[in-house]
Order: C-alpha cells, then structure tokens, then sequence
DNA sequence: TTGTAAGCGTTATCAA
DNA sequence: TTGATAACGCTTACAA
C-alpha cells in the first residue's frame, strides 16, 4: 500500500481553508484565528501530513541542514563524540546534521571549491581539521554561518571552539620535570590520510613548552611516525615508534603521545619488549578516552561532546541572525593523573 | 562579500543554452552534443555553479538523501561504525546520510508516526534497534525502500543484515564447556534507554544455547541489570554486577557479558574485588572493539563497518529499484580467544 | 539534439 | 485574519 504524497493542498481542503493559512497555522504564526488552527491541525493529523522540506527550502531559503566536515572517519572516539554532541543540540532545534568527510586534502579542496554556491546547507561545522589560508578565505566569503571545532586557526569561522592545548601541554611537561624527568618525548601517531589535523600541532607544542621549561634542545626530542600509509600495519607503526623510542641516547624517561588511541597499545608494546611502564618509561596520553580510564593512562582530559554542543549552540545563534556572546571559546583540557607516570629513577 | 546563488539559468545564459540543455549536459544524460556537453561544463564551471539540492529533489522526486535511525548515540563503537560503513557507500554514490536517534520508544514511535507521509529521504536504514510489530507494519507499507542492521527480526524490511549471533553463543557456551566450566552465566548491561535493543536479546540465546549443550537450569544464569537510569554511574552499575555474580551458589566460573564495553571494567572491578581473572572467572565478550584487543579479552567479533557497508550497497541497489541478490544475509560473528578464559580448576 | 513549458510543494507578498 | 498569486530552482514531457 503506496502512501501518495499528502500536500498542504489537501490538507487545505480537508480544513476548508487556504493552502497559505495551512502553512501559517502550521508553523505556528502568529495572525491566525485559534479556532482555524485548531481545525487546521486536526486535518493535518487525520492526513498524516507532513511538509516536504525540499519545497518549504526552496521557498524560503532555509535548508534546516547543518553540514558536519570531519577528517576521515565517522567511528572515531573525536569524531564521534562531535558528532554526537552537534546533534543533541541541532537536532532538537529541527535541524538534520549532514555529517562529510574530507578523506584527503584533495577532496578537501573540493569540498571548499563547491562550498561558496552551495546553498544546501544553512551552516558548516568543521571539526579538528586544520584549513589552509585559501580554504579560510572561502570561509569568510560564505554567506552562511561557519563554526570550528578543535581547529588551530580560527581564521575565516564566524565562532569556534578551540582546545587550549598549549596549556595542557606546559601542565604535561611541568608534571614530567617536578618528577624529575631530564629526557623527554612527544610521540605522534601516524596519521591516516594527508590532512592536517589540529591534534598533529601538539608536537610543536609539547617541545615550546618543553624548551621554555629549562629543557635543553638535546633532552626533548619529537618523534614523528610519518603517515599511516608507510605501515603494513599499526602493529608495525607501534615497532616502529618503539624502536624510535630505544635508539635515542640517553634514552628519553617519560613520553607524552598524541592520543590515547596510540598511547595505549603503545605501552603494551614497550612492555612487550621488557620497558616497565610507569617505572622505565612514563607515558602521558592525550584525550581520556574509554580506554584511558580502564587501564589507568596518565592522560590529557578533553570532553569532544562537550565542546561540540558549545560549537553547536553558537552555530545555533548565528544562524538565528544573532552574534554568540563569546564567539571564539577557548576550553582548557585538563592533566588527569593516573598510573602511567612515575618519578624518574 | 555574499555570493548570490548561481542558477542554472545563469549557466544556460553564459553558455548561449536553454536551461534544460544545461540540465541534461551537467547530469551526464545522453542525447547531448558533446560540443554542448563541453560548453555547458566550462559555463558552469566559470561560474562556480552548483545543484541545489532542494530544487532538484522537488522536481525530480528523489531526495538524494537516507536516514539512518539509530537507538542512543552516535558515539557509541557499534553506531559509529555502523554510520561510518553507511556513509562508505552511500556518499560515494551522491547520497547524504542523516543519522537519527532514537532515544526512548516515545520517539521513536513519534519517529514512525511520520515517516509514511515523510517525503524526505529515499530510504531508511536502521541499525540494532528491535522493532515492534506495529513499527514493522509501517515499514512495510512505506513507498520508500529499508533496510535493517542487526535487528533481530527482519520482517518489514525490503533487505536486512544480521548477525547470526545464536551461532556466536553457541560457539561461547561449547568453549566453556570443553574448558570444564559447570556454572555459567550471561552477564547484560543496563540499556541506557527503554528501547529494546538487538544485544540485549543474547541473554536468551546463550541460555538457551547452554541448555542444548546439557547444563542444567541451575548451572546456567542470566544477570539482567536493569536499567541505566537504575544507576548513579557505570561504576555503580559495575558493583552491582559484581554482587549478583558473586551472590550465587554454587558461584559460576564463566560469564559471558553483553558488550566489550562492559566486560572490560567489569573484569577490573573483579580484579579489584580479588576475583582472578581467567584463573577464577572465565570472561568472554561481545564486539571485540579497540579495547578488547588491547587489553586481551576473550571475545565475539563482530564487524559493523562492513556489515554496515554491507546493508548500503543492498539499499543502494534497492533505491535503484533492483532488488539485491540476497536480501536478507546473516553475518556469523567469530569467536576469538585471547586471554580472559582458562581451564576450570 | 535542443527548446518550451508545465509542474514539484512550499513560502512570501500583497490584497481583501 | 485570510486568500490569491508569484516566486524558489530544477526536471521532464513534449515539440521543434
């Protein structure tokens, strides 16, 4: 049994009024007798009607669509919980949340090439990717709101919502010197696609901060795995960064690693080969994710959720027409102290 | 500096065509001068013209967009996945996907109330929800195709993948018993909503596997938990799971627990609790996502990306409006053992 | 192969 | 407070 479409005509007829009074009372504008929206709704809920939202879009301009640009996959823990956090708030507010992934720059580029004529979406969010100074123009060129998420510059977004992890960074380094750490590391993961992604900044920033704590240049070292790509497998990126880590001399005491979703198997591997975690080697992690808490990481809390329902609220605002009282909001991650870090021997 | 939409009656003006030439050239359609095809596409793309989505979908009917209805949240290891093995398929082939939640049975039924009338999306996919007879009704007669993921029944879906996961506890049951275990148990997690979801179905499969294999009814139990709202927290939740398994007499030796994602802090509030584990409690899980592997659990793997990728490319094919070679497939979720199970002593 | 014109289901403007 | 009517940007017969 094909259900017809049931437009607004009909459910005028039914209600015995105009198409244009179904669709006032409908929406809930003001100028319309109670009694006529009363009869209005109840045609409606005996029609089952339901508009279509391409013809109220056309119409209107409004798309009631929110576009979600994430890296390069839906299932990870960040992007995830984004995604999750945008949704709780748009969609309550009538809006679909139209997740895409960039994958490569690339196809990053041509999502920015289609972006400025695309009127298919009320706003874009972007979450934890870092875009060029071109893909920033465009941005600002939009006739639609943009807000980011986690991005280091926020250049071109109308709001955004950063992750101070500067400053998580000068926590994580004081808390490796007060245990008397003299050699240190920052473990980057190997990244999946070509991208930029904002979390790949903590290296540069973890050794700033290094170096502005008294370190020397020759006791903290930035490892870099380079891409997902030149691995079989992340088993053997996780050698790779373990042999990384042995061959520097005087062996580094204490590792901050870029996510918890490397730091974790990452220490299964040190201990594998026979390095004590936290008495060899103190790991500090990046994210508190589920893992973390299950096997006790010395980490870097961030809430994504969180931020994205933040991001999410002034994306709202804006869309509204209104300016977010404070556009660009900066979330302080916070060191969470587990067992993965001990006082250097 | 706002960009004013380019339509396609602008490129029909640069290109010295009608708009519906332009039409046909920039869809690919045949019965189009090639010469014509080319100045159309240098047209549009001098002027950075774009479809708009809206408009196409009013005219032509097809929406270019499928909703995928999930239970809680989306950042979730099973939803994200499945989101992200949905998304795979469908964006390459030009389809948005709009995920949706759930939430409780109330909207979830507000969910189906209007999805006959619903001219929005071109198909509707739903992942490891289990529907009513009502809910599947409304599938049935709906004009657009669906198709199920991992929902228990398959009826009212034009396609449907699921996991065979009687097999699965079949599988975990012969394992503890050739590993001696005489007292058993199913250990569920507390459903965060009132929705009945697919998981929570295993308890009755592994009871009912563990009397095929010959324990008696009172050597096989099924610790149910309740509700999360039950709960202050998962620890909470934990305790308590904790106390049901270990107030039983004679107290059982294997449990096999709903999710990874409870297993894992379950087995270290055991552990906490001086419960050894394997040597005095056997644990075998359900997933095996990042965690298991990491931490060495004793699981049922199972794949939601590509049974997700899987469900699409059969809704694809459904939207096209062929019908998929096997319509309805079973996935056999695998056992694999690590280290959570040992020999009874 | 291309053009003309009539929709698609709404919203918005203007009268009534 | 309500009703006509003209958009909105595209697709699709049908004609040329």
């Amino acid at each position: 049994m094909i259900v017809s479409r049931v437009t607004i005509h009909d459910v005028a007829l039914e209600a015995g009024v105009s198409d244009s009074t179904v669709s006032r009372a409908l929406r809930g504008l003001d100028r319309v007798d109670d009694s006529t929206r009363r009869k209005v709704q109840e045609a409606s809920k005996r029609l089952h009607f339901q508009f279509s939202r391409n013809a109220s879009s056309l119409a209107s301009g409004k798309t009631m669509r929110v576009s979600l640009l994430l890296a390069d996959s839906l299932n990870t823990w960040f992007d995830s919980s984004v995604l999750q956090g945008a949704y709780e708030i748009l969609s309550p507010a009538g809006y679909d949340v139209v997740p895409s992934l960039a994958g490569t720059s690339e196809r990053l580029d041509g999502f920015f090439d289609r972006l400025p004529s695309n009127g298919n979406v009320d706003g874009i969010m972007v979450g934890s990717i870092n875009l060029n100074a071109a893909q920033s123009n465009i941005l600002k060129q939009l006739s639609i709101p943009s807000v980011g998420l986690d991005s280091r510059t926020i250049d071109g977004f109308d709001a955004s919502v950063l992750l101070d992890d500067g400053q998580a960074m000068i926590d994580a380094v004081g808390l490796l010197k007060n245990m008397g750490h003299r050699h240190i590391a920052f473990v980057g993961w190997p990244a999946p696609g070509d991208l930029q992604l904002s979390s790949q900044l903590r290296a540069d920033t973890f050794i700033k901060a290094a170096l502005e704590q008294g370190f020397a240049d020759d006791e903290v070292h930035n490892l870099s795995l380079g891409k997902a790509s030149d691995y079989r497998s992340k088993e053997d990126a996780l050698e790779a960064a373990v042999a990384q880590l042995l061959s520097l001399y005087p062996r580094p005491t204490a590792i901050c690693v870029e996510t918890d979703g490397f730091a974790v198997p990452l220490i299964a591997k040190l201990r594998h080969f026979g390095i004590r975690v936290p008495e060899d080697m103190s790991v500090i992690g990046f994210d508190d994710n589920d893992l973390a808490s299950v096997v006790g990481l010395t980490t870097i809390h961030q809430n994504p959720v969180e931020m994205a329902r933040l991001a999410a609220r002034k994306m709202l605002e804006l869309m509204r027409g209104g300016q977010p009282d404070e556009p660009h909001a900066v979330v302080r991650p916070i060191l969470m102290m587990r067992g993965t870090t001990a006082a250097a021997r």
